[in-house]
DNA sequence: GCCTTTCCGTTGGTGGCACTAACGTTTGTA
DNA sequence: TACAAACGTTAGTGCCACCAACGGAAAGGC
């Protein structure tokens, strides 16, 4: 997209709801790619290492479905998680069609530098919002968000 | 994605505004999608449409910096618009490298019918939120792109 | 005890969006 | 007239989200 020439931007586009939440999260999401990037990170890969920090070592459905990431897709984030020894996995000789995935501590020192890089990220996000309306934005994302995650009607 | 199971949700990651907006952003992309896709278009098709509308008979370069699409990306999108005919390109006599692209009939009609769900996608989208708070998001957005978008820092 | 269903990990592939690199053509301009 | 810039096009990349299919393992009904 790079730079769309902000007064031509049609306002049939820029009038809508969607537009403004899909392309405001295009920039977020090159912030966030680009801070990540700069530990040889991304999305994936944070997510999971949050994920586990917080809830401890897990099966790998487990984290999908916490953090959100489709199960397929966890494999080979792992891989990569597993290759650099952010991560481990051992079967579970509980159930042995598990695999139990733990961090180590190598995972969460980097799992901090990624923290630190993303708190930056979202200071710069929401550079024009005071402290007040960055918390009304927060607010009302997430009612939004919590509606279309369990949707009632 | 599908269904991350709410409550087990990271706070690390539903903490962070980056995570509210592009997993937001997702949730409105899949309702955008969907209701496009019953008209077997996608986000590219309805940008160039309206952005031709509005703006009238452009070069594809133009088409590109307004809708903010990747001008290799114009090409892909309007061969695809051009094959069912709402969209016609012809050679810019005043200009031989330009490419002077314009909406037809059909095309406007098309644009309508995509108008028309989309409309219905933002009420979906937005449904737990009252008009004034609907309004609120969309400021509070509107200034953190506009901020992202020509940065002046 | 079987048998069916369900879950788990894995592979391979798709689609949408945003983007890069490279090329030939055409246009302006120094 | 050379050179730089803009245009359209092709081909390919990366990230994220998703689907289909498989074999192995566990759980539940009967």
């Amino acid at each position: 997209m790079e730079n769309p020439e902000p007064d031509l931007v049609p306002t049939r586009l820029a009038g809508l709801p969607s537009w403004l939440i899909t392309q405001t999260a295009v920039r977020a999401g090159r912030l966030v790619a680009d801070g990540l990037a700069a530990a040889d990170a991304r999305g994936y890969h944070f997510r999971l290492l949050a994920t586990l920090d917080e809830f401890g070592p897990a099966s790998q459905a487990a984290l999908g479905r916490r953090s959100g990431i489709h199960v397929s897709d966890v494999v080979a984030a792992l891989n990569e998680l597993a290759e650099r020894e952010f991560v481990t996995r051992s079967p579970d000789p509980a159930d042995r069609r598990r695999n139990v995935v733990t961090v180590t501590a190598a995972g969460r020192r980097q799992l901090r530098r990624l923290e630190k890089r993303l708190a930056a990220v979202q200071d710069e996000l929401l550079a024009p919002l005071s402290p007040d309306e960055r918390a009304d934005l927060a607010r009302l994302l997430a009612r939004v968000l919590a509606h279309h995650t369990r949707p009632s009607t």
